[in-house]
DNA sequence: TCCACGTCAAGAGCACTGCTCTCTTATTTG
DNA sequence: CAAATAAGAGAGCAGTGCTCTTGACGTGGA
């Protein structure tokens, strides 16, 4: 982490830096198909050949973008979280918006990690951890609010198949949340609404439906936490 | 429609259709981008320029290729939709129902239309009304509860802030759904759900989640119909 | 200090891609 | 039957990922 030690090891980090930073660039105008290695290189004034010294297949340095890129979203959602001591439903609302505003802004980057699969392209089990951040706190906000009484069960706890309940405590147990099983489905529910709903807007689907998007997108997110149970009252502010 | 006149025309005719069937299978090992003209070609013993006879660029065979999958989807959510006289949580679930089935089984001509943009590519108009049909089925099933008295507004109706509620009323006219704004508000949000929940299913994103995830969908289905306002209960079947 | 080793850039080359052009053959139409 | 039209074949262009070989250079050990 320190300052490597050979002149050759800097020249190396700072090389790989350049060569992803060139790479996400290509990729905000081609998209993950439009990245072409002879391209990057290229741009950077070398030889393709050379370029596999860094990277040993064009799949290698989309990995590393893909893991850059959850890391990227998941540091700027962080730090949009208001904190443990803020009310529940507020730090759901801010990390719901922070995860549009994160996806408007790096459209290509976000379809490399919520898009369709590159084909023939299998994501290695790297990117498996970066990639659960968001759902995790996600899940955290519930459980604090849940232990804070700010999140309570549904009047009418919808009754779940045994084998859902069964998954869902499983799930509960893995993650570390003590959930109601009924809690978890809709904390769950809400987070596939809050990416659908996201990518339908970047991927166009949404087009003449809701468009401009923004005002659905937060009312979305408040009735979603509504209906996870989140208290407080919806409408507050909408963006 | 009828037998076209000349020989060349039913040739012309035959030929186009082996392409796109090729097209398709294609499409079904090696995804969007994977999709190879000169592949095809070679697979239908033709030379690759021949193939320009027929359509005119890769980006025209693509755009054939995601007409046909929009129909396709189409005509199997409509044909699984028991019809307006079955109750209205039970179409709802019947659609929903087969918009997953058929994804799983369409795996690639999914993504085609519901994944990423192929960059680059611009989808004609020609593409949109297709496009429409499986949402409109959707809003058609929750208007024909309304007008049944299946479908009621929520107890306490969430306040939308103006620019939205004229957005809905918009919307409602264009296409002809006369239903409160909260509660079109809510099939939309139903709607992204569950391409949403589709999405993350068919792109890996719940593996270890919940996965098996054919008793969440169901479960799921179930609690947006009721969040949207079907009347009858959760949990009456799930496959 | 010197030098062998390991690292790196460069370039040529392979098999593939979408697409365009020309030329020839087959079919349809007046 | 002759002219017009449509279709197929093949070569060629510029691009791709990736491999292999060749030559230059910085670095650690003797």
């Amino acid at each position: 982490m320190n300052a490597s030690r050979t002149a050759r090891d800097r020249a190396r980090a700072e090389l790989t830096r350049e060569i992803k930073d060139e790479a996400r660039r290509q990729l905000a105008t081609g998209g993950a198909d439009g990245l072409s290695l002879r391209a990057v290189s290229r741009a950077l004034g070398m030889v393709s050949s050379a370029l596999y010294r860094y990277f040993p297949s064009r799949d290698e340095l989309l990995t590393a973008l893909i893991i850059d890129a959850y890391d990227s979203l998941g540091d700027q959602v962080a730090a949009a979280d208001p904190g443990p001591d803020a009310p529940a439903r507020e730090r759901w609302r801010a990390v719901c918006a922070k995860v549009r505003e994160w996806a408007l802004a790096n459209r290509n980057e976000y379809a490399l990690i919520y898009g369709s699969p590159i084909p023939g392209y299998q994501a290695p089990q790297t990117t498996v951890q970066p990639g659960t951040r968001v759902s995790l706190l996600l899940v955290g906000i519930v459980l604090d609010g849940w232990r804070a009484g700010q999140v309570s069960e549904p009047d009418k706890a919808p009754t779940l198949p045994t084998e859902l309940a069964e998954e869902l405590d499983r799930l509960g147990k893995l993650i570390d949340a003590d959930l109601p099983p009924a809690v978890l489905a809709r904390m769950l529910i809400a987070w596939m609404q809050l990416f659908g709903m996201v990518g339908f807007e970047l991927f166009g689907q949404l087009v003449g439906v809701v468009d401009p998007s923004g005002y659905f997108f937060g009312h979305a997110v408040d009735e979603m936490a509504t209906f996870i149970g989140f208290d407080g009252t919806i409408g507050a502010e909408h963006r």
